[in-house]
DNA sequence: TTTTAATATTCCTTTACGAGAATATTCCTC
DNA sequence: GAGGAATATTCTCGTAAAGGAATATTAAAA
């Protein structure tokens, strides 16, 4: 459960989602980001240093540049528990009916 | 995007979190939502409102309670949210390479 | 109509976290 | 190996937001 809190987390923060939402069209270097986005550099880092920590995104060092790019597990999770919510609402017409009459 | 963030930011707290799971079950009243996660009622309250606020949950009031219950469309949408990412996950084995190439 | 139960709201304190600026680190190039 | 790019880290500060305690509100019941 800490894992969907983690990267919920993650994800809430505007700057940060801003980040994935750029990244989804393909992999960017720290300044690319902060260029697009209008934001200063050391800012990018530290977002990218809590998307990484959630495992949204992954690193990969080429020389001087750090190329980050999405990782689709964290997705794939909170997909996937979003997922176990489907049958409730499908289901659940009447449960607060239920719940008046057990309640009298 | 900004009803995205709202869900994701109201979701993103662990105290919500598990009043999100404990209505899963079905509805259920203040003091019954304080009682289970072992809250004082006024913050219980306080996070019911930033859940009420972002659409996640829904009130009915019944003489002295208040019944809340999980309302299914932010779920929904953060989830139709997630799924537009299922086709880069397919399509990207190689737009980290292409990427490198890009730029020599 | 006073009392009591259930819930919401307010005020205060504390904590988490994001921004800014400066500095450290790493690695290439000359 | 000195200088310069690209990125990460640190420090401080300001602010949003969570918890605690007290109080307000609403409706039922006596």
């Amino acid at each position: 459960m800490g894992e969907k809190l983690t990267t919920l987390h993650a994800l809430a923060e505007p700057n940060r989602f801003h980040i994935v939402e750029l990244l989804r069209v393909g992999p960017l270097t720290v300044g690319e980001i902060a260029d697009s986005l209008k934001l200063r550099q050391p800012q990018v880092s530290k977002h990218l240093r809590v998307l990484s920590d959630s495992g949204l995104v992954e690193v990969q060092p080429i020389a001087n540049r750090r190329i980050y790019k999405l990782q689709s597990q964290p997705f794939l999770e909170l997909e996937e528990w979003l997922d176990t919510f489907r049958s409730i609402w499908e289901d659940r017409f009447d449960r607060l009916d239920d719940y008046l009459k057990e309640m009298k």
